[in-house]
RNA sequence: GGCGCCAUAGCCAAGUGGUAAGGCAAGGGUCUGCAAAACCCUCAUUCCCCGGUUCGAAUCCGGGUGGCGCCUCCA
């Protein structure tokens, strides 16, 4: 097999290098999962929609893919939640992991092949922190283990940061019995109420970041491939599983840093004391799933994304034409037989377009940029084909539309069949504006009674009521169809 | 203060040494009884500003200006 040219940015070197994993052939992926402690918002979903994409391309490629993302279930913020609702920490995290799979899988996500759960690794957690006690890299303090930064001396090498600096800008938490300021938590001793484990030092739990150093060792070994997550996790998180495992393993870690960049709201920072968090199932109230992920998928992945009105209407239009197209291409082409032949013009191009786009760092919205002129193409074809040729034109067809599948396959998107995603929209923007269906398929009917007797003043007139009430009318050859006029289209 | 990112048309956005993708919006056209959809055409001599390197720079270097992120939990 032709190894594919697959680069991609590394944090760590803050460079686009080639893609050569550690073993030939397969690649090995971490991605940092969700906290439980709440829903997931949509720029937590920007970030798992990046790396859905990374794997699918690896995959397509021909990559062998192991793709681990954990759920981190033990944790500050979890405890805290189940505290303020007076339900057990555990059960609410066990809670939330099955809303983050409906949400992930409602945003057509792949599964990872493993999904671990902190609460289900605390052996292989204490196995580690054992080891880098032993190595005399953590010390155990009044039954808290920490972590000693200044035993390993590359600590900072993905942040870049000084360690001086950060010296400076440390402060030791009350009750933290640290010897260096940085110096940060393996394991807590247990404080009353909270879930506690038993442990060579007396009975507690998990620090943040150790979790993600032992996981990842278990399922994809002490060196892998491909690290990711978003940009705020670069400090101190992956920072501290890299001195951690480093340390640890005495072997490199991940050999690739991926960093999701940040996704605002309307402009503004999405923040809990802006109170402009958007849930993800909020969103997919509103917006088409696959039309998110166009959205999110329009912008290179290290670069900020506004969420906005405006961007989701303009994903969801641009969506209804992609759809659209389909709908007219398999009327047109699909099951049948159009026999063996040549093709009309130079159709593969798009997908070679395609995949140069998707090798250089997963550039989507590069690769995106291509597929308008497949899709113009195919509209060309089933509208006006420039040939005569009927089989030609419908071998070109349905070749295109292979390739569209193989995009489909890439990005999570056009996976739906298009007759059924079209009416779903419709369905949904009747619901929204309130419009009543009997009604417009009545006024539909009188409109085409008045062009039957060629009285298009009142077909006309019927036309404008329909598009008063949001409703814009097309005569196809298959008779009269009808959809739900964007809001946009209308005087405000 | 430290580390880092970004700045491309009215808007969104790709492009990181070879002479500006794509989308939206806008204008014109084909089609249509009229429309819609679709398709075609037009729409940045120019990529925040000033220097420099180069045969050649939006792309590299230096200096500004303006946004933003991380440095504490954060996807």
């Amino acid at each position: 097999m032709a190894q594919p040219s697959i680069t991609l940015f590394n944090t760590l070197t803050m460079q686009k290098e080639p893609l050569v994993p550690t073993e030939p052939g397969a690649v090995r992926v971490y991605v940092c999962g969700p906290t439980v402690y709440s829903y997931i918002h949509v720029g937590n979903a920007r970030t798992f929609t990046s790396f859905d994409v990374v794997v699918r391309y690896l995959r397509y490629q021909g990559y062998r893919v192991t793709y681990v993302r954990n759920y981190t279930d033990v944790d500050d913020k979890i405890i805290k939640a189940a505290h303020e609702t007076g339900e057990d920490p555990v059960a609410l995290a066990a809670r939330f992991v099955e809303i983050f799979r409906e949400d992930a899988r409602a945003l057509h996500m792949q599964e990872p092949d493993v999904s671990p759960k902190v609460s289900e690794h605390i052996p292989e957690i204490i196995r580690i922190i054992e080891k880098l006690v032993e190595r005399g890299v953590a010390y155990e303090s009044q039954g808290d283990v920490y972590f000693s930064v200044s035993r390993y001396p590359e600590y900072a090498k993905l942040s870049k940061r000084n360690l001086d600096d950060l010296r400076a800008g440390e402060r030791v938490q009350p009750g933290e019995q640290k010897h260096e300021p940085l110096d940060f938590a393996l394991w807590k001793a247990a404080k009353p109420g909270e879930p506690a484990w038993d442990s060579p030092w007396g009975k507690g739990r998990p620090g943040w970041h150790i979790e993600c150093s032992a996981m990842s060792a278990r399922y994809l070994g002490e060196s892998f491939d491909i690290h990711g997550g978003a940009l705020d996790l670069i400090f101190p998180h992956h920072e501290n599983e890299i001195a951690q495992s480093e340390a640890a393993s005495g072997k490199r870690f991940a050999k690739y840093w991926m960093h999701c960049g940040f996704l605002d709201i309307e402009g503004a920072k999405m923040s809990k004391s802006l109170g402009n968090v958007v849930r993800l199932r909020d969103a997919l109230a509103k917006v088409d799933a696959e039309a998110l992920r166009l959205f999110f998928l329009s912008t290179h992945y290290r670069h900020p994304l506004d969420f906005s009105d405006k961007a989701i209407a303009d994903a969801e239009q641009r969506m209804e034409y992609f759809y659209e197209t389909l709908r007219k291409v398999d009327e047109k082409v699909a099951g049948k037989d159009f026999g063996k032949g040549p093709l009309h013009g130079e159709p593969g191009r798009f997908l070679k377009e395609f995949e140069a786009a998707m090798d250089d760092d997963f550039n989507c919205a590069g690769a995106l940029g291509g597929l308008s002129g497949l899709f113009g193409l195919m509209n060309e074809l089933v509208d006006k084909p420039p040939v005569k040729d009927k089989a030609l034109v419908g071998r070109t067809l349905q070749a295109l539309r292979e390739d569209v599948r193989k995009v489909s396959g890439v990005l999570g998107l056009f996976e739906d069949d298009p007759g059924q995603w079209l009416l779903r929209r419709r369905e949904r923007a009747v619901r929204e504006r309130g419009i009543d269906v009997a009604e417009v398929e009545r006024l539909i009917a009188d409109r085409n009674e008045a062009r039957k007797a060629k009285n298009f003043a009142e077909a006309d007139r019927l036309r404008a009521e329909l598009k008063s009430k949001g409703v814009e009318i097309m005569d196809t050859a298959g008779g009269t169809t009808w959809k739900v006029a964007p809001p946009a289209a209308e005087t405000a």
